[in-house]
RNA sequence: GUGGGUGUAGCUCAGUUGGUUAGAGCGCCGGAUUGUGGAUCCGGAGGUCGCGGGUUCGAAACCCGUCAUCCACCCCA
């Protein structure tokens, strides 16, 4: 009989490391509530379509990465690449718009894409993000990157880097994309090949390339900023000064050309070290358009997403050690009266509100007190047979070794006032 | 999709130019203590050497294939 596996790239988060999400995940709810955003739960699957029309049907994810599969009906189904797709989609659904407040919402869930797997990289991780809606103000964007980076700050991650970068309007790009394409054909014999392959099919990313001979060769080509229209040049120049005010410490990154097709303007990145290849922690931008190209009334919107496993990679691993076992007490019931004593004892304490375990494979008192030492308990309650003939059982402090009598019949209150006056 | 590293006990890893019965540390179980945990000492259990084929008198080791995993490219959170 062959063992069945999990499968590539979806990992198991076992109850050691829980505490540690638990931790992430209270954390980015509690700050994004103190943002004055609610959260949202949308759909882990959708029709394929959305993603193909939100993501970019070009698009590396929609291309190759994507879970999807037939209904039964024949449409195509597919597991959600990343939240905002989705959110946007119940936003236009659900007529929100017409809400006279603003519509800002957080989400928190698995996502899927069909990579192969590295460090910091798997086929289904977490994304914890938010979205902004009908907010066409600097300080939209200054809000929700403030969010992104007390939330991470807070947690105490290591050398944190805020990029940020201008990408204009679609209609600045196609200004700026044949400037760039005429300089870089210039230069074709000294770029890498994948580079090569870029200056056709997505010139912008050139401008990401880590080959140095490529960034040397990017650190003289125009600009994109030198392409941008006013507009642009002035909502982007009150984001920054926005997060100036606030003193949000961020660097200008010109290169900084995100991947997915609906951003606009603002974009921005939270990197780390000790990441290894992967190491975005977070990121995001303005995607104004998205609304309207999945069928909605135009909308100007922001926000970011983050990786939950590249937090988890990054916190201290102070916060995922200590297991708080506090008061629990351990039963030790053994013999052939001790042990029938032991199951009510124990559901007693657990129906007054006392937490209480017991393994039910030991069978000697040496046995629980072993186990009640490794599951850190500091409370053993000693029952055996001839404390049931005494009517009695024995409260053992684990760490001072002393112990008490108590009463069978009062058992729960009797030791809750115990436990308290330790 | 491409490239590289690693697969030996529950865990971390040794294992000589191919040689007889594959080891260590930690962990686990038992005993010293037949009703008192951790520490110490003593004893014990536990291995299809990832899987399949090949070379050889002989393979954990060499060759081919395959799978898993990690890392990197690509791309992205």
């Amino acid at each position: 009989m062959s063992v069945i596996k999990g499968i590539k790239g979806v990992k198991d988060l076992l109850p050691e490391e829980t505490p540690r999400w638990r931790f992430i995940e209270e954390s980015a709810r509690r700050w994004a509530t103190r943002y004055g955003f609610h959260e949202i739960r949308i759909p882990i699957f959708e029709v394929t379509t959305l993603f193909a029309r939100s993501i970019g049907a070009s698009t590396d994810i929609v291309e190759k990465e994507m879970y999807t599969f037939p209904d039964r009906d024949g449409t195509s189904l597919t597991l959600r690449p990343e939240g905002t797709a989705g959110t946007v989609r119940a936003y236009i659904e659900h007529n929100r718009a017409a809400i006279p407040v603003p519509q800002k919402y957080f989400y928190t869930g698995p996502m899927f894409r069909h990579e192969r797997p590295q460090a910091g990289r798997l086929r289904q991780f977490h994304q914890f993000g938010v979205e902004s809606y009908g907010i066409a103000d600097p300080r939209a964007d200054v809000e929700v990157i403030a969010l992104l980076w007390r939330m991470l700050h807070e947690l105490g991650l290591p050398s944190l880097t805020l990029e940020i970068n201008n990408l204009g309007q679609a209609a600045d790009r196609d200004i700026y994309r044949p400037i760039l394409v005429s300089y870089l054909k210039r230069h074709v014999p000294s770029l890498c090949g994948n580079c090569q392959h870029r200056i056709e099919a997505n010139p912008l990313r050139v401008l990401d390339c880590k080959v140095p001979e490529c960034r040397s060769i990017t650190e003289q080509a125009p600009r994109l900023s030198e392409s941008l229209a006013e507009t642009a040049r002035s909502y982007f120049a009150q984001v920054l000064a926005g997060l100036d005010l606030i003193h949000i410490p961020y660097s200008l990154n010109h290169r900084l050309v995100r991947g997915l097709d609906y951003y606009n303007l603002t974009t921005f990145e939270v990197t780390a070290t000790n990441l290894g290849a992967q190491n975005a922690v977070g990121a995001g931008g303005r995607y104004d358009g998205l609304v309207e190209t999945l069928g909605g009334t135009s909308t100007p919107a922001v926000g970011f997403a983050v990786g939950l496993e590249r937090i988890a990679m990054l916190l201290p691993d102070s916060l995922s050690s200590p297991i708080p076992t506090d008061k629990t007490v351990y039963v030790a019931g053994f013999g052939n009266k001790g042990s029938v004593a032991g199951l009510s004892a124990l559901e007693d304490l657990r129906t007054f509100g006392i937490p209480a375990v017991c393994d039910f494979r030991s069978t000697t008192l040496k046995a629980h007190l072993r186990q009640a030492d490794r599951l850190g308990c500091q409370f053993t309650l000693l029952l055996g047979d001839d404390e049931v003939t005494k009517g009695v059982a024995v409260l053992r402090n684990m760490e001072s070794k002393s112990q008490h009598d108590v009463l069978l019949a009062s058992l729960p209150s009797q030791i809750e006032s115990l436990l308290l006056s330790s």
